[in-house]
DNA sequence: ATGTCC
């Protein structure tokens, strides 16, 4: 494929065949590679055949191969165009929380962090398939969290009304209506609310260890030595059946409306179609169902904290820093036109002053959660405003290397326990996280420089894990 | 990612 250097770590894809426009990709030497080593190039050129897609389609650093489009894609459409369920992926608004606190991290050896993970777990139940033990509770309010997100769940004790302005959309994104969701998606996300599932997701104690920028960490309420907990999880059961419904659906009449689909993953529709708004109308579903998920975990694991130290929520200072989507088709307004940004594996990064930022962000841009692998550490990014180019968009994470199979064959059990170190994890045997193994994922610090070195984001602080929780059996 | 194959 014949893709041409364009700046430093940008690589363009010119338009060909039936691309409609020109795909750009950012990578550095060391990330190019592992472009040649999957199909996910090959479906930046599939989603920028799509009708009403505009210039261009994007591969962040993490980018790999997906189902439609590769994780790591930003895929923007004109309100003439089309809404694909395989550009926002499976797991809709899977995503991340960071919670501060007023904690040092030095104050937490070993056993009080044992003791801590096993309180959490207590309250959180991890792993795929597994049920909510609000049970009762957020089943009551299921159909109230579809269509109001994080307010639902606050009214029904989850939490204060003061997080809301600290999550993306305020928790929630509108024109959700639960109508367009089919029975069965409703019966496994109904008792799903308040699990973190398996694969990727993860609860995480860390330390900050580094600040780059001490007046904007300060203003996210960040310090160094500070102890911090992230919540990587998404829609669970709930959206994967929404993706897999409309994914079939969208298909089925994308001949109806003239539209070709490049590849069987990226079913669309026209956005102003009946099953296009049907889409855009269950994807906002799982979308809030997801943000109120990661609100009750969150209540979850402050009050594991509280029973271990013996301290109120309020007295450790325990609230979101932020909460940030990477799984996501939104209205957005781009170079003065109102765009459907579908972001996969992607994370918003609005820079300083930009108008769509939260209030208590409006003049620093919102903090952008970026996890590393387990047992790597992530960061706190923030956009600026060159990143106008990728529609304020930085990546998601470090991105997969090897895919699970491939992990599960080459990384030995001494490569695992070197690659954790110090770092505590919650499972028995590292084979039931071997996939997750950091060895099976990018360097985060490659990735998160590639971007700084375009200039499209700078450094906040990075955080180093003390502690994962993943799910298991 | 996922009641990892209705």
């Amino acid at each position: 494929m014949e893709l041409k250097r364009d700046g430093l770590n940008r690589y363009r894809l010119p338009r060909h065949g039936k691309m409609r426009v020109d795909a750009v990709v950012y990578v550095n030497e060391h990330l190019l590679p592992y472009l040649r080593e999957d199909k996910s190039l090959e479906q930046l050129m599939h989603a920028a055949c799509l009708p009403g897609v505009v210039e261009p389609v994007i591969g962040m650093p993490d980018i790999h191969e997906g189902f439609g489009l590769p994780i790591g894609g930003v895929m923007a459409v004109a309100p003439d165009g089309v809404i694909s369920c395989g550009a926002v992926g499976m797991d809709i608004n899977c995503g991340v929380r960071l919670i501060r606190s007023d904690l040092l991290a030095r104050d937490f050896d070993k056993p009080l962090l044992r003791r801590l993970m096993e309180r959490i777990e207590d309250y959180v139940p991890t792993g795929v398939g597994k049920k909510g033990k609000h049970k009762g509770l957020t089943a009551h309010i299921f159909e109230d969290v579809a269509h109001r997100g994080v307010q639902a769940v606050i009214e029904a004790g989850f939490g204060a009304p003061g997080h809301l302005e600290y999550i993306e959309e305020e928790g929630c994104l509108p024109g959700a209506d639960i109508a367009a969701v089919s029975r069965e998606a409703c019966a496994r996300g109904s008792v799903q609310l308040g699990t973190l599932g398996g694969g990727n997701h993860f609860i995480e104690i860390q330390e900050v260890t580094d600040v780059y920028d001490p007046e904007l960490a300060a203003r996210f309420g960040l310090f160094r030595g500070q102890l911090t907990v992230m919540i990587h999880t998404g829609s669970r059961g709930f959206g994967h059946q929404i993706c897999t419904d409309y994914t079939k659906r969208l298909a089925a009449v994308a001949p109806k409306y003239g539209i070709e689909l490049p590849s069987k993953g990226l079913a669309a529709a026209p956005i102003d179609s009946r099953e296009g708004q049907d889409y855009y109308k269950a994807m906002a579903c799982a979308v809030n169902f997801a943000f109120a998920n990661r609100q009750i975990i969150m209540t979850d694991v402050v009050r594991a904290f509280g029973d271990v130290l013996g301290f109120s929520a309020e007295a450790i200072g325990m609230r979101p820093v932020y909460d940030v989507a990477h799984n996501i088709a939104k209205w957005e307004k781009h170079y003065g036109r109102r765009l459907l940004v579908h972001r996969k594996g992607a994370t918003r990064a609005l820079c300083a002053g930009h108008p769509a930022n939260p209030p208590v962000y409006r003049d620093t841009g919102h903090p952008a959660v970026v996890p590393g692998s387990m047992g790597t550490a992530s960061y706190v990014l923030v956009g600026t405003e060159k990143a106008a180019e990728t529609f304020f968009s930085v990546n998601h994470g470090a991105g997969r290397l090897l895919s699970r199979t491939a992990a599960e064959k080459k990384i030995t059990r001494e490569e695992f326990e070197r690659a954790m170190g110090e770092v505590l994890y919650n499972t028995r045997n590292y084979r039931e996280v071997v996939d997750e193994a950091p060895l099976a994922y990018k360097d985060i610090e490659q990735v998160v420089e590639t971007l700084v070195a375009v200039g499209i984001t700078k450094k906040v602080v990075r955080m180093r894990p003390l502690a994962v929780i993943k799910g298991k059996d």
